[in-house]
DNA sequence: ACCTGAACACCGTTCAAGT
DNA sequence: ACCTGAACACCGTTCAAGT
């Protein structure tokens, strides 16, 4: 039973996983595909058969953090939380505290692309905008927010979580200063 | 007298020239410096007296791109704007510009670093940060923004053009979106 | 369909030696 | 002080071969 195929229709998984603590224990220089398939007990060929090369498991590593982060968001939106107000903080603080557990990860997942995205990362990414979008939506229509423009609005909302989370990974400031940020990037929004 | 050392003391900004050019053209990946090193028309192993490591050029990289940003920051400080916002915006258009041609470099600049950054390129990152603290403080004496909370307010600008910018360099936003970016969160922090 | 293992080209880093 | 060139370990990628 134990026998040759340790990994049979999991290696991708098991890859990926292991990518992941990786990035998050080592950084991304030390994220390497050779390593993966030792650790995960087949030769470093293996992986070729689920990702046709490194940037294309970086893609799936990107792809898993957008469609995280886009649950915890619309898991906001799925909470019971009455006021609005709450319910921006609180997907902002989600998205500061990815920040800080996965610093490479969020690099990674906002790092320019020389070439066009594949399609699933696309989607996933699109996911997690269309998620804080329905939210600055909902905000409107409870009347917490200005209806302006609410496009505008959603890539203000967006680029401001986006910005307090860079300046926290990079090191500029402290996560308990990010979470500050938000409230005044929050008040700043709710009061226009 | 073209004899052998190519290079008299100026290897280490040939290196750095080269360096930041492939950075522009072909990202990280392709910087290599073993390459450079060729380019330059030297041995593989010379870039080593001036770059204890490939860190540590990438340090180096990073630390004149805070400066040469901190530098345009300053001048939009000396320019003759009359107009506080006019000099606001002109500081965040600086900021997305610099996004757009310099994508990877500006990943590089705000990547999460495992240890501590060396000397000069903190320096190289307050002086820009100060830079942007300095142009809030003034548009706060000409009475275009809130008293508040100084620091805070600096903060805030600093995390909205570093989000903007990152929507921009990820390919999320086009440019000109980032422009009109600018123009609402100006708009929102002016009128706060 | 998935994995093995040899092969190739490239790389970062170290270091003794040259000038 | 700066550069050369050999050496080492590691890597990504390709591919014929196995099961």
């Amino acid at each position: 039973m134990t026998s040759r195929p340790f990994h049979h229709g999991n290696l991708r998984a098991v890859l990926l996983d292991q990518a992941e603590q990786t990035l998050r224990e080592r950084g991304i220089d030390a994220l390497s595909l050779r390593e993966l398939a030792r650790k995960a007990g087949v030769s470093h060929g293996a992986p070729r058969s689920h990702f046709v090369d490194r940037q294309s498991l970086l893609d799936a590593l990107a792809e898993r953090g957008f469609n995280r982060l886009a649950g915890e968001v619309e898991a906001v939106m799925a909470s019971d939380a009455a006021n609005y107000r709450q319910r921006l903080r609180a997907a902002a603080a989600a998205y500061v505290h990815f920040a800080v557990t996965d610093a490479a990860l969020l690099d990674l997942m906002f790092t320019a692309k020389n070439g066009n995205p594949p399609e699933g990362l696309r989607a996933a990414s699109g996911r997690l905008f269309a998620a804080v979008g329905d939210l600055i939506d909902q905000s409107i229509a409870a009347g917490e927010l200005e209806p302006q423009d609410p496009h505008r609005l959603q890539l203000l909302f967006a680029a401001v979580m986006q910005g307090i989370a860079s300046l926290v990974t990079s090191g500029r400031i402290s996560a308990q200063d990010g979470d500050s940020l938000i409230d005044d990037a929050i008040s700043l929004l709710v009061r226009a």
